[in-house]
DNA sequence: TTCAATGTTTAGAC
DNA sequence: GGTCTAAACATTGA
């Protein structure tokens, strides 16, 4: 799925498009993507306008006038696809051709405005959702879903974060910097790359690494999530995004996805590993 | 052709 | 509860 950055371009590019807009009527699918009773997901959302488009770690909220809020997780492949008049925005997650002929095959479920501007949430595997949630039970989701803090809320301190290390000691680094309990938002691209900026083995365990590796993953965790929010996230593969361009952080990708291929600091063939299920490449000369 | 891979999360095992 | 695996699913590349 999108990641932190990439789901909060989403988050930008629609709330640029969508806020204020009618919801005049939904059309779903495929229910199955739906986890909420159906027949209310359908009264609340259609009629109501969008008043915010916000995120909290890899979920989009979309709240409404009416008192609710559609959560919605792309997960692995989803994509929410903005068709305007004549123009096209939005994103999400790679499929070829996945925004020429809009719906498409994998437009499981989409919204029509009542300016006839429509919205698309397209996934190929299925694995998102969208949910219906009244307002005054949103703060209670997320206490229930345990998620840890915002990485680029400006709260997120070094302090902090060397804290939150010092509870999991036994736990391995990458894996660790992906767990939406510890750090909200980051997945396996941002972590493999994170690792690799920092020079620090995705299998090191939290209690070996020195405060100073520590100080250079919180460095450039935030440097690097932070500078693929400015070049609208990542897209590996044949990706194009909703205005049929690549991402913009592919070019700048060190190590994710190269396996086998020469480190480009210092020509080591790049390794890789399963860790936590997750394909895994590092550098075994730069990664300490 | 077959197998392993893919940006995520979760439930269930120990 | 920390930590690990497999599963939800469709497509693609080796």
């Amino acid at each position: 799925m999108p990641e932190l950055p990439e789901v909060e371009t989403v988050r930008s590019q629609l709330a640029s498009e969508i806020v204020n807009k009618k919801i005049k009527d939904i059309n779903i699918r495929m229910s199955k993507l739906i986890r909420s009773p159906l027949a209310q997901f359908k009264r609340v959302v259609a009629g109501s306008a969008v008043s915010t488009v916000e995120r909290r770690a890899k979920i989009l909220l979309i709240g409404l006038d009416s008192g609710y809020t559609i959560l919605i997780h792309l997960k692995m492949t989803g994509q929410l696809v903005f068709k305007g008049k004549g123009r096209i925005k939005g994103g999400g997650h790679p499929i070829k051709d996945g925004t020429v002929g809009l719906p498409n095959k994998y437009s499981h479920i989409f919204f029509i405005f009542t300016d006839g501007t429509k919205l698309f949430f397209n996934d190929l595997r299925q694995f998102g959702y969208m949910r219906l949630v009244k307002n005054e039970n949103l703060k209670e989701i997320f206490t229930n879903a345990k998620l840890g803090p915002e990485p680029l809320s400006g709260k997120f301190s070094y302090k902090q974060f060397e804290e939150l290390l010092n509870n999991r000691k036994n736990s391995k680094i990458k894996p660790l910097l992906m767990d939406q309990t510890f750090i909200a938002g980051i997945g396996n691209i941002y972590a493999i790359e994170t690792c690799f900026a920092a020079g620090v083995r995705p299998t090191r365990r939290v209690g070996s690494l020195t405060k100073s590796e520590k100080k250079k993953i919180y460095d450039n965790l935030i440097r690097i999530l932070k500078l693929a929010v400015r070049k609208q996230g990542t897209s590996a593969k044949n990706f194009v995004d909703a205005y049929g361009e690549p991402g913009n952080y592919v070019p700048l990708l060190k190590i994710y996805g190269r396996r086998g291929q020469p480190c480009r600091q210092c020509r080591t063939t790049i390794k890789a590993i399963h860790l936590g299920g997750r394909g895994t490449t590092y550098c075994p000369k730069c990664q300490k």
